[in-house]
DNA sequence: CTCCGTGCAAAGGCTTTGCACACTC
DNA sequence: GAGTGTGCAAAGCCTTTGCACGGAG
């Protein structure tokens, strides 16, 4: 589907320098993780790194995404789909807006909350740790 | 567990309205959803109504809260703990603030979101409608 | 050579669905 | 009586887990 042989030491380095052992399905599944633009299934992971690998099996795609979450590599999104997304986590944080009608996903940037996360500070001493947050609502077209 | 007799017309009438039936089910299943302070999930509601009509089934819960929620008498929430909770409309909005250390639960007032709630609609045109978002972070005892 | 990572298969948890009977209206 | 709502059982979907083999270091 896309090149995977240029190089990109990122990932694999905190994988090698925290003892984790390289292996071709973990390069696949960061691959795919790195070539989606928007939040990716795992199911939708494993058919991608499928058709490089026929071999791979779905449980390594859970495990390999736990593992990369619990390291920061990735992040686990829950838009309410019954189904959890990841994203590669050198894209930055941000947030969703999720029509309910249409089911149409905006991007939405993470300085929208800054304001909200003030208040909470100050009125609660409360310290949000906001990452990908899904919003639910109606976007644009579906209002009328 | 609760009396069930008191007079509480509001969800039969908005049924009755609607030309759905009032059956001992739907009647127990928004009993146990007003009853409850916090929110509750399917297998909740079913043990509690199970205890007062053992003939019950889940199944029956499960269509009649989806019943309630699409006529919005209740209203469906994804905390992402891999299974959805609901709470009574009448109870009105508010959210929750997890703390991520000590597991503290902070209400907090919609209010909140209404400089959000508005900024999303001036930028994306999106109408945002937030009900029990839950946001986590660290409370005022645990950031030390 | 060691032992972590994987494939396989099965099970787990939550939720939905098909069908025939029962109960509301 | 007519037809919606229910119980029952089974399946569906996503995800996790136990086990033994294979491959990375």
């Amino acid at each position: 589907m896309k090149a995977k042989s240029r190089p990109r030491p990122k990932a694999t380095d905190a994988l090698r320098e925290r003892g984790y052992r390289i292996t071709p399905q973990r390069m696949l599944i960061l691959d795919a993780l790195r070539d989606s633009d928007k939040h990716i299934s795992a199911e939708e992971i494993y058919a991608q790194v499928h058709d490089e690998y026929p071999h791979i099996n779905i449980s390594t795609v859970y495990r390999t995404l736990e593992l990369l979450t619990s390291l920061g590599l990735a992040t686990k999104t829950d838009l309410g789909e019954g189904r959890v997304r990841y994203h590669h986590a050198e894209k930055g944080q941000h947030h969703h807006l999720v029509c309910e009608n249409c089911g149409t996903i905006i991007d939405m940037d993470e300085s929208f909350f800054l304001p909200l996360k003030n208040a909470l500070l100050e009125k609660y001493q409360f310290k949000a740790n906001i990452s990908h947050l899904a919003i639910f609502g109606l976007c644009a077209k579906c209002q009328s």
